[in-house]
DNA sequence: AATTGTAGATTACAGTTGTAATCTATGGTG
DNA sequence: CACCATAGATTACAACTGTAATCTACAATT
């Protein structure tokens, strides 16, 4: 620990009181493996090859990032890694949204709609899903 | 330019191929911008302390990189500088917003308002507006 | 048992970001 | 006209990011 500044101490030592932030490539390996867990990283290589095309050693160390900040963690299988999610996904997409809203649309999903409404990215299919679930919402809450 | 690698020449000969990045910081003070332009450094430092507290060197120092970025642009006016936008605030947003919701919901709305309707994060008055929004939308696209 | 492929750990490295302090030049003030 | 406050320019700097290459150790193979 030589040559450690006071600054980075400090900020080592409160380093848990900051909320955690998934970087972009972060959330996608996490999302990769939302899909099933646990899973290897072979296997999140794989997921993500899918669609685009990534580089074991770039996964790899995303992986090591995302247990450094326990979002994943992993247990040991002889040779490999075993992976699995500390945050779930629905309370991680909510939060992310809310953070998005808050700072484009004053938090509230309506001017977003409309926003995507006036230029003219709202599909007829969009819309019956969106009655769909206003409908839902009054059927439970009356 | 001595001492350039050539990764970093070729960098530089095609970031005009990038796409540009305003960062979050960057985006408080578009922001504070559009509210309303032509205004100085000293507008911009204003507006954002209604709300929050900026320094004004952090101010000054997001001003020239939104410069850098051709985010906005300046006319001199003797001592100070008048900035003004340069992209327009709707576009950014609808970019944004499709953005998030691709790499979140598969690029549609709805999905985003199911799963705020799911976590009770909508209330009345979203959804009276929802309807709102849908019925102008259903009025214009018959 | 020696070898080797491979998994994870460590190191690399430039660019971006948040957050300012310091430098420099100039327009306004006494 | 000299001086200074201040605007913008330059410099600073650690953390975070994307993107990998290299190192190290062990498990499986011959």
């Amino acid at each position: 620990m030589a040559g450690v500044t006071l600054k980075q101490l400090i900020t080592h030592v409160i380093y848990r009181e900051k909320a955690m932030e998934v970087s972009k490539a972060e959330f996608e390996i996490l999302n990769a493996i939302w899909a099933e867990y646990p899973c290897t990283a072979k296997d999140v290589v794989d997921r993500l090859n899918q669609q685009d095309s990534w580089h074991e050693k770039t996964v790899k160390t995303l992986l090591g990032r995302l247990v450094k900040k326990q979002a994943i963690s992993f247990e040991k299988r002889s040779r490999h890694y075993l992976y699995q999610p500390l945050i779930d996904k629905n309370e991680y997409i909510i939060k992310e949204s809310d953070n998005f809203l808050k700072r484009l649309f004053g938090g509230k999903v309506s001017p977003l709609v409309a926003s995507f409404a006036k230029s003219e990215k709202l599909s007829q299919n969009d819309v019956d899903e969106l009655k769909k679930i206003i409908s839902d919402w009054e059927q439970s809450n009356d």
